[in-house]
DNA sequence: ATGGATGGTGATCAAATTATCACCAAATGA
DNA sequence: TCATTTGGTGATAATTTGATCACCATCCAT
């Protein structure tokens, strides 16, 4: 999230937890991937705005922190999925706890901006 | 977090939640201040790393979207102290539920980044 | 041989967030 | 008068993240 001069504090779990999983679409990746989504195209046409490059590089971050794997299929074209390793499983209830919460909080918030823009 | 000039998605909890908590410090303050560390003075010396204009700012961003309010006391020197909002309380599970994940998260990512860092 | 589909990378620019520094204000006590 | 304590703001640098664009490679179908 930001970061890398400043080093992670391993004691500190919420510290932690935002290096691996505090970015803009890391949440909305793993909801999608948990939800079957597990080809990079498909993630492309699935998540509204991200682009492929930006993708690619959230993918890997992911695989580099041990949240995904992938499976290379020697087809032609080129077949990848990516899928969640146990850590990863182990983040989703988080992610439908952050994303119901978000959903509760919606409304408030959106008042709340409305308000702000006049 | 990163998403001013993409407006919020308010359909989408993950993009509300990131929105209003996804940042370095935001959940540390949350529970600093569930903890009982409610004026401002405090939040620096309890916080390790954060300064206080950056405190500030964060304050006021959490004040601004209902998570937090405030109490200035008209003494001497001036006393102002912070507090969770209803909405505000209503995160905290969340709050520990991220820092517990992170927590046993974090042997896996230590051993990541070290074998990285060669 | 040309173009499409798939997965991927490097360079670079733009945007957002965080950090730093200086500064203001009120009131008290030395 | 001057320093101290507490809370707060503005301007600007530093750092990180995300977006864009160009490109490579493979294999197939036309």
């Amino acid at each position: 999230m930001y970061q890398r001069k400043i080093p992670i504090d391993y004691e500190c779990g919420l510290s932690v937890a935002m290096e691996v999983v505090g970015s803009k679409w890391k949440f909305c990746l793993l909801d999608e991937i948990a939800k079957g989504k597990t080809r990079p195209r498909d993630l492309v046409s699935a998540i509204n705005g991200i682009t492929k490059r930006v993708l690619q590089k959230q993918l890997s971050e992911l695989e580099l922190h041990g949240i995904l794997g992938k499976t290379i299929y020697a087809e032609v074209p080129l077949r990848v999925e990516y899928f969640l390793t146990e850590s990863g499983k182990s983040i989703l209830p988080l992610v439908s706890a952050v994303d119901k919460w978000g959903l509760e909080f919606a409304p408030q918030l959106k008042t709340i901006m409305e308000r702000e823009a006049l």
